[in-house]
DNA sequence: CTCCAGGTACCTT
DNA sequence: AAGGTACATGGA
């Protein structure tokens, strides 16, 4: 499997957020258990017992070599992937991926990070449950906070694994029910929360190199052109011109 | 001090 | 559909 794995875990992605690295592994609880993930000559490792997780969370089905010749469209994107070979798109839960992206609205990635750690119990995020009931107002969350309570005290009794049997569109529609989810932030926990590689989140730094090496801006330019030219590799694009746009 | 960060909600053209 | 603004916080 082609695989940087250090790249993948620290490129914006849910891991970033979720997991930590520690004399170069990466570990996290899962499912109560600590879970270890590592790469050396190429070679990926885990824990025993978490090859089925850890081949979800890399989405080791992806054929990464035939995916990139999909979407290698022109010399900008072609840069790009030769720039950041063996990123992945990673898969995370989808409440976890939720938090993460409600917590990096108008954020950076050490304080969406430092945010997501303080509403980790036990290694794992918060339930809805839990984070409805829990006293938030000393976590230095600002105006995520009052999202997230409104948006876990939504997710009690909602089953968020039916928005993962939608088609992409209506997903997306049901997501932005939820107060503090908009447009981008739903696309993100299309992407790496349910794995709808079409998905195509357009941030502050997307939409600077869309319009930068594409000569597009405004959401609907963007979205029409990135489907245009990635199609259902839309998501995988849009990772490449973020960690292309964030090195720049 | 200002500017910016993986935006959203709400409002006005 | 497109363009404005307030919103919390902290680092540069």
């Amino acid at each position: 499997m082609l695989l940087d794995l250090g790249l993948t875990m620290e490129s914006g992605q849910p891991p970033h957020f979720l997991w930590n690295r520690e004399k170069g592994r990466y570990w996290r609880i899962a499912g109560g258990k600590r879970c270890e993930v590592w790469q050396e000559k190429g070679r990926l490792g885990f824990s025993e017992g978490f090859g089925g997780y850890v081949g979800t969370l890399l989405r080791k089905n992806d054929d990464l070599e035939k995916i990139c010749e999909r979407i290698d469209t022109d010399a900008e994107m072609h840069g790009a992937i030769a720039a950041h070979r063996g990123l992945r798109i990673t898969k995370s839960d989808p409440w976890e991926t939720i938090v993460c992206f409600i917590c990096s609205i108008n954020n950076n990635i050490p304080r969406i990070r430092r945010m997501v750690q303080s509403l980790m119990v036990e290694g794992e995020v918060m339930p809805p449950e839990v984070m409805f009931a829990a006293d938030l107002s000393q976590k230095r969350l600002g105006y995520r906070e009052k999202y997230l309570k409104a948006t876990s005290e939504m997710a009690m009794g909602y089953d968020l694994r039916k928005i993962g049997k939608m088609d992409y569109e209506r997903a997306k529609g049901a997501l932005v029910e939820f107060e503090g989810v908009g447009p981008k932030v739903a696309d993100c926990v299309l992407l790496f929360g349910y794995g709808f590689l079409e998905a195509f989140p357009v941030d502050v730094w997307i939409a600077r190199e869309m319009e930068r090496g594409y000569g597009v801006k405004g959401e609907r330019a963007i979205h029409g052109l990135a489907k245009e030219k990635w199609g259902k590799f839309a998501g995988y694009a849009q990772q490449y011109l973020y960690c292309s746009a964030r090195s720049r």
